[in-house]
DNA sequence: GGGAATTTGAACTCTCAAGTTCAAGTTTGC
DNA sequence: GCAAACTTGAACTTGAGAGTTCAAATTCCC
């Protein structure tokens, strides 16, 4: 069971988050400069490494205040409390995730001297991207916890990894315009882009849990990318 | 949620020896024969809805029992403890999620006159198997806990996702061997099949936390065998 | 029917973690 | 330098759940 927050705040000037009512509004209202230095960055990244070790009921704010250099209380300061710190570190992550994902899709060019080296790098510039532990760890919690915090899901997915989809159809259209490709449909191409790259890397590695080492990932990637064109290059029939 | 479990129940100073707390018929008719007859299986039974609904931590012993509509000291009598229940649980899981896999594998034919049709069926049949609560709560629980239960994951994963893709395997090789495929790799192969099919219900559901419509379902299926004809058909390229 | 084995309800102990309080120290703004 | 805000360590309260105990009730097998 979590109970919600205890609202009894009855310290002189501390706003204390509340579980996000609504949207980024309720950010915090202070500006910056606060008692010391970026303390509040401090325990979100200890959170990111706790919950990813130890997963939302395990992790005690105890170890995340000790991993984060920092006072118990001082946590409950800047976040209202484990919950609350649990959401804005995984909204924190999953947009660094998005654009990190939507950057390694930008930088494949729309006229590729060499497609199969073009996409294979893509390949590898999304497995970085779902490799690094600030984006698996959204894998497995949100995965985990989508049960207890239904909006969570809804936010980071909902705009996350259907965004990402569209970024690389957009993309593929192109190279299909261009002749290159051969698809009925980008969009459908694309998710079978990432199910048959990331999404076999991630079920290789059981979502994070086992370690894949880079002959491993190079292989899959290799596989799916040679898949992939066998199914959706333009010159798939001998060009 | 049980009706039993009115949290305030059983505190310390309270004398009661009657549950005056709830209404007069509110607890609910024990449906179970008591005594020792197949007790054991209902507890599994629950233990697997219960964690899959909470996931581990949260998932009580309490509400377990009351799931199987059986007394919580049974649940110790039978199985040792919290962690020996899941374990045993999802061994057999485990276990009823293979054989069911490998049954529709199994069922695909070697010479079929309607390859794209067989090849639907069969994914229809595995994402039914996956589908199942008892498939995907091993998804979900073994992302969660495998950290915690590094023997479990060995043990489930060592000899079932492999197993299954190498028979599926060994039944594509076979439709090479009779020229209806073209595969560099059957195992390769297989494990994209899988990739483009049930995997992607996997991906689009949330390994289970968003429900798939049938239609959604059908669409995901049809587009993962097209693609997957498309890359690996023997008549792919106009036949 | 009778006796052994088992199940049951309910209360109990124990442990662990969330969240709180507070007096004292540290930082920042001015 | 001074006050206000922030941080800290440590002890504290609270609550939930794992695991246990036990007498009474029930079922199974003969």
């Amino acid at each position: 069971m979590s109970r919600r927050d205890a609202p009894t705040a009855d310290r002189p000037s501390r706003p204390a988050a509340e579980p996000t009512a609504s949207g980024p509004d309720a950010k915090a209202p202070r500006p910056v400069t606060r008692g010391r230095v970026e303390k509040r960055q401090a325990i979100l990244d200890a959170a990111l490494v706790v919950f990813a070790r130890e997963g939302y009921d395990r992790a005690g704010v105890d170890v995340i205040a000790a991993e984060a250099g920092v006072a118990k209380p001082t946590v409950y300061n800047h976040f209202g409390g484990k919950e609350t710190l649990f959401r804005e570190m995984v909204l924190s992550s999953a947009i660094r995730s998005r654009e990190s994902s939507l950057a390694a899709i930008d930088a494949l060019p729309v006229a590729p001297a060499d497609l199969t080296a073009e996409l294979l790098g893509l390949a590898h510039r999304l497995a970085v991207c779902f490799r690094d532990p600030r984006a698996w760890v959204l894998q497995r919690v949100l995965v985990t916890e989508s049960a207890h915090f239904p909006d969570l899901l809804k936010e980071v997915v909902g705009d996350g990894t259907s965004r990402i989809t569209e970024a690389l159809a957009g993309r593929l259209a192109l190279l299909g315009a261009a002749g290159r490709l051969d698809m009925p449909d980008p969009v459908r191409a694309a998710a079978h882009f990432f199910a048959l790259t990331t999404g076999e890397v991630l079920t290789r590695s059981l979502n994070g849990a086992r370690p894949t080492e880079a002959a491993e990932l190079d292989a899959i990637l290799a596989a799916g990318v040679d898949t992939f064109l066998r199914a959706f290059a333009a010159d798939r029939c001998g060009g």
